[in-house]
DNA sequence: CTTATCCCGTGAAAGCTTTCAATTTGGCAC
DNA sequence: GTGCCAAATTGAAAGCTTTCACGGGATAAG
């Protein structure tokens, strides 16, 4: 591979002009300018992105990290960041945390030996960002927070107005005449969850209808979850005329629990999701969702990290996107009349 | 951040001792390796990957180019790649294609200047990798590439076995009392798609059931095409007793194709798919399926990768992995009697 | 014509590590 | 005590870029 030695000799310059007119950094004059061009075309000359990171203290890299690349909700946040981050001449590191704090902590502490130019982080499971983050940007590099904020987290963030989502879903349930609320809540140590649950005591507040707490239960952001929890609500007396789940993963478990139980989504009882993954149109029946811009989410956020990287040093941004209310099959007004028995022995789902 | 510079002069040695030590380089004597090691235990000293990437000429990054993140196959073969890379200390540099033959080749050329240690490459459409697969493995890096392969590909590669993934699906619908077979395959340039469509041949010249021509649909490897490709099958007399899909996205389209026509799966007509994705699980009804390694795969490039990387130069490897079979509610014994008609107008697919 | 100014361009240092040749150390045999 | 060999350690160069201080030439002002 040429180096920018050669560029010089070739169009008999110093290696400063070649390094001025490939950064911009002076004014050069046009034919040697122009010679330095040529060369760099006709030997196809590509700066080493190692030697000057290491020369200015930062790369155009991006580390970006995720719990789990395989939950069907981030592939959309990574593509978004990285469609930015590519147009802008950086690149994305991937890693995946499994919501485990430790191996976040050491994707953390690792990444920072390629000098990267920032962080997109959605944090794991009792993330705390907050030495690390803070160690970065001593370091100049950005840190940005997606889709759920570790605690005390006061940097950059963006996240989508989840509070907002529950209650736009839930005034729509109320309107068709449900008072006999569940939900299915995500762990409330992760805020994207807490928030959700906050709009949807909101609207219940609002409405002056009343939830007693074994209606609102609280799990992980998964089928299984969702499906056992579900069983659970489905014996309360009353029974609840519709569940609220805590996202897409959940409402399906809560779909397949509602089928093995005997009863009919939305006949008997309705459901409504949050995220609107693809799956919410694939299922039966389709369901209804919050719909969340996970694209978004992530061109945002590179945005934000390409801005701060250029300079910008205002105070930390929390930059909120809004949702929108999905309505599908999986909700219909409430049952007329007492409606029937759930089976006493749900079969397990496959 | 600290540097070896203040490792070696804490531990009261030389700079070589410092890169002895860590490296494993050279016999160090006790004494020194322990005040080495204790040095940087206590200033958590880190050596800086760009600086060594660019003394060794190799950095421990690998780019993993794929078509595009959000297309439910891909994201397993990711995580797969990432795990096996990162728990031997390379991280994954990701790039999609969006199969544009030209945005690959701009990662491929921009890639190179970061000296990776080696690609995972999901080509894309059209790809030509020879000659940039070529000037990599010059400059020491490897080229592994999964799935598919482009043409004339001569170099690593990690495939599922689609051929005998097809045909012992194809079997399995003989078995059943299938005669009428139609198939909706893949883009013919790609070569997972013909070795799928091969496989089909194959079992159905093997027991004497011809095929005409236009039961034999060419698409792109998604919902859409799935769709109008199936409202296409369905007016063929006789029409078909089964559908096999190139994937399970094509399988998603033909059963809404198939409901919008006023038809049943599988009374009416069966349907089959390729990829086993978590969807085949969701749909009613539920998808049977060739299920494919997605983890594996990118899990096996990588380890391939590794090998490569620590020196490895024997001829180009092949790594076939097994499929297997899901039998799910899609697919029954054909119907006993001509079957009802399709409806005349079908509805568009929501 | 001289001096001050400004614009361009240059050369060298710095950034951090690895590696190779060279030097030092230690041990052993005589 | 001397000599020699192997082993351990060192110092410096190299890898490629950016950046900064500086110098040369031209232009404008006096």
């Amino acid at each position: 591979m040429p180096n920018m030695k050669q560029i010089a000799q070739m169009a008999n310059v110093s290696l400063g002009t070649v390094s001025h007119v490939l950064n911009n950094s002076a004014r050069v004059r046009e034919p040697l300018k122009r010679r330095v061009l040529e060369a760099v075309e006709s030997l196809g000359y590509q700066p080493s992105q190692l030697a000057r990171g290491l020369r200015r203290d930062k790369t155009n890299m991006v580390g970006m990290i995720i719990p789990d690349l395989t939950n069907p909700f981030f592939p959309a946040v990574v593509r978004g960041a990285e469609d930015v981050a590519f147009s802008n001449g950086y690149r994305l590191i991937l890693c995946n945390t499994d919501n485990d704090h430790a191996k976040e902590l050491a994707h953390l502490d690792q990444l920072r030996t390629y000098l990267p130019a920032g962080l997109i982080v959605i944090p794991s499971h009792f993330s705390d960002l907050t030495a690390q983050a803070e160690s970065y940007r001593k370091a100049g590099a950005a840190v940005i927070c997606v889709d759920r904020l570790p605690k005390y987290w006061k940097g950059d963030s963006v996240t989508a107005d989840n509070e907002a989502g529950s209650y736009a879903a839930i005034r729509h349930l109320l309107k068709l005449g449900h008072r006999q609320f569940a939900t299915i809540t995500g762990p409330q140590h992760l805020t994207n969850a807490q928030e959700r649950l906050a709009g949807f005591k909101r609207a219940m507040q609002q409405s002056r209808v009343h939830v007693n707490p074994e209606y609102i239960q609280e799990t992980t952001f998964d089928k299984q979850g969702g499906y056992a929890k579900t069983l659970l609500l489905l014996r309360l007396i009353p029974r609840p005329t519709v569940i609220f789940a805590g996202n897409d993963l959940i409402a399906l478990g809560a779909l397949l629990a509602i089928r093995d139980s005997g009863l009919q989504c939305p006949e008997d009882i309705s459901v409504m999701g949050f995220d609107d993954l693809d799956l919410a149109e694939i299922i039966h029946p389709t369901l209804s969702s919050v719909s969340q811009p996970g694209y978004q989410l992530g061109s945002t956020a590179a945005r934000l990290l390409l801005d701060r990287v250029r300079g910008d040093t205002g105070p930390a941004k929390h930059i909120v996107l809004g949702t929108t209310l999905k309505i599908r099959h999986s909700i219909a007004p409430p049952p007329r009349r007492p409606a029937r028995r759930a089976r006493a022995k749900p079969r397990r789902t496959s």
